[in-house]
DNA sequence: ATTCTTGCAAAACCTTTGCATACTG
DNA sequence: CAGTATGCAAAGGTTTTGCAAGAAT
């Protein structure tokens, strides 16, 4: 079953429907999802394919798919809101480039102890965490590195 | 040396000038700091005391104490950004409960194993982190506990 | 004196909401 | 048909900006 009959599937279950704007934002924020895609962007790709929808229904389809925990909601610091996918145990956590903004992802999870930690010393019953990593990426750190070069 | 005094030589060295209400916002937000003040409610408290200090100056001002490494700016999710000193190698994490919106700080840093990895494996050079705990304080575990037994 | 800073009001920006219309189950 | 969902426009909230007046070095 594709994420997409997935998102279907629940919001029917919840009594929810299954509509036009609904299916096309869903797939576009499938396609575009490693791009961490906002609300406004989304809206920019519908119109340049002289879409009908709406603005308001595309912030309004992204909340309700974060409501039934399809996406997670994540800032990036950037003024707006970005999505991911809620993907089960797919943990994972972000490298944010202060040089470029570009958003990495770092596939692993070693916080499982310090959450356990975190849950005895602090008597906090954790459900989930985001852990942004802030610093340069390659690329930006070989620019930093030629124009320091070039000062010389 | 205060953490004001550092703040003004900070500022003066880099040929800021050193202000009546700069003083006064950065005297209220040491005040305030463990609570992680917004703008806005600097603001109230500004008010309250009849300063004549506007709404302006102290996103400048907190903007400007981001931009020198005074402070670090946060997102707790909640709609405006607050603050936090930038406190050399005070290493701490948020626990941000998601019954009564509170924000706890836990106070370890077991991260340097795992950033020392990313640096490796991702050629990313990390110069911070901000990790947030999502999940229910005490006191609310305490009160979904409550409600369910009503509900009995 | 020069440069930076301030307050105010207006604007910008992202996001939400009211409402009449249109659609889904 | 009943209950949702939609588009549009207007409103909401936070943050930024233009500008003339004021303050700091």
């Amino acid at each position: 079953m594709s994420a997409t009959d997935k998102a279907r599937d629940v919001l029917l279950a919840q009594g929810y429907k299954w509509t036009g704007p609904r299916r096309e934002i869903i797939k576009l924020l499938l396609d575009n999802i490693e791009r961490h895609v906002s609300a406004e962007e989304l809206y920019s790709i519908l119109q340049a394919k002289n879409s009908e929808i709406g603005l308001a229904t595309v912030y309004r389809t992204l909340e309700l798919l974060a409501e039934i925990g399809f996406i997670h909601k994540l800032n990036f610091g950037d003024g707006c809101s970005r999505y991911e996918l809620a993907d089960g145990d797919h943990h994972h956590h972000h490298l944010i480039c202060t040089g470029c903004a570009k958003v990495l992802e770092v596939e692993m999870d070693l916080l499982e102890t310090l959450e356990q930690q975190i849950e005895r010393e602090y008597s906090f019953a954790i459900s989930g965490h985001h852990l942004k990593f802030f610093g340069l990426c390659q690329g930006c750190q070989q620019e930093a590195k030629e124009d320091s070069d070039e000062a010389q």
